[in-house]
DNA sequence: AATTTATTTTAGACTTATCTAAAATAATTA
DNA sequence: TAATTATTTTAGATAAGTCTAAAATAAATT
């Protein structure tokens, strides 16, 4: 099926455009794309001329680019990739959270589909990565988990950190002293209407976090 | 230090270089590079050029190229991480033998230097790979040991085992039928002068093993 | 040693992925 | 709505890595 090969730049321009597109519900501009890759524009709308006579993506002059049923399926593919080496990287390999991403991006255009297989198999077919994002099958499915912001619990309910959406380093130590990772309880205290900051009781011991930070925290109500 | 970071492309040549070359110690011709690589004399030639200038290798007009000091100790760290990978196929994914090389040749080119050294702690700094070459340490140390093939040892004499020249799938179902693997202890019962076919005894079996099939068997005399 | 053959290099062209500068189109604002 | 601003595309150029055909050099053979 699906065995066109691709490029690593084709892949990674398939990758941003089905992120930015949102599951394949939004058109995604040029410049968007130039934005993510830092390449310039000019040169991005080259290589949506070239992914959609691939037939990857839809694209009307001047109108932005859709991506298509069959660019979905591959994009899904590179993500399944690129989320088993971060597992990998970080329970085998024991790397930080912060520093697996740079290194997944790497191994993600490594083509072979029994290498990937194996490697999921390998690593017990886990559901999510690191960061709280679900992890494709060889299907392209994976559970879609609606995920809210700390700051969308109203006080006294309770959730559970599934996803971090900042990846820097400066963010993970925070994350670190404040000791919340995936799996972690949160309940809400309280809510400070002055700036949006939130009070949380995290394992008894309560703390307000900045309204930044409270966006950057998804979790999953409970 | 030897932070010169070379394209894909580059670090493949010049690992055929340094192999061609038996560890620096020979000249390499633009035909044996070209048919290694399966790229035409011109390019070759080109990239010669390319990786003289870099001072990865020597190279005088019409006289071949030798590999630098420099050059040697970049092709080690990529065969070093050639073969943790082949390791890491072999040992933790369950591949064959024989279908480990291909992935690895892919895998080797991913540049972080902390991904292989917590690789190498993770696979317990494994000393020989899956087809018993020696895997060079971070600094590009390896246990050089000579080894020998099944030819080479006169009757009544044993051998382990060390090394697979032979990297195809029906030379592995061979050594599969015939029980050889890595380690396998092997005793010359008789050469036949004929043909330079070799009896051996494995696990207290003999079996005549054609003269082509003994020279892909490298040993450890004991 | 002269000729033939083989190897290596040069010259010029092609593809992929990028760039800059300018032109075309769309969106925003006055 | 007309003018201004922003976005997107076109046109032409560049670098890496490859190719083919032809020229230069080296090696082998008569």
């Amino acid at each position: 099926m699906s065995n066109i090969k691709l490029s690593q730049t084709e892949e990674n321009y398939l990758k941003s455009i089905f992120h930015l597109s949102e599951f394949g519900s939004k058109k995604v501009s040029t410049n968007s794309i130039s934005k993510i890759l830092n390449i310039e524009p000019a040169s991005v709308t080259d290589m949506i001329k070239k992914l959609s006579i691939k037939k990857l993506i839809y694209h009307e002059k001047y109108k932005g680019a859709s991506i298509s049923k069959v660019g979905i399926k591959i994009a899904l593919q590179i993500i399944r990739r690129h989320r088993l080496w971060e597992v990998f990287l970080h329970d085998k390999l024991k790397f930080k959270w912060d520093q697996i991403h740079e290194i997944a991006e790497e191994l993600e255009h490594v083509s072979s589909d029994k290498l990937i297989d194996s490697l999921d198999k390998f690593l017990k077919y886990p559901k999510i990565d690191p960061h709280g994002d679900p992890i494709p099958n060889k299907l392209g499915e994976f559970n879609f988990i609606d995920k809210i912001s700390i700051s969308n619990l109203n006080i006294d309910e309770i959730g559970i950190v599934s996803r971090i959406i900042n990846e820097d380093e400066e963010f993970f130590n925070l994350l670190n002293k404040l000791n919340i990772e995936i799996g972690t309880e949160i309940k809400i205290i309280d809510k400070i209407d002055y700036d949006g900051s939130v009070e949380i009781k995290i394992n008894n011991k309560s703390v307000i976090i900045s309204k930044n930070i409270a966006e950057n925290i998804k979790i999953t109500k409970i």
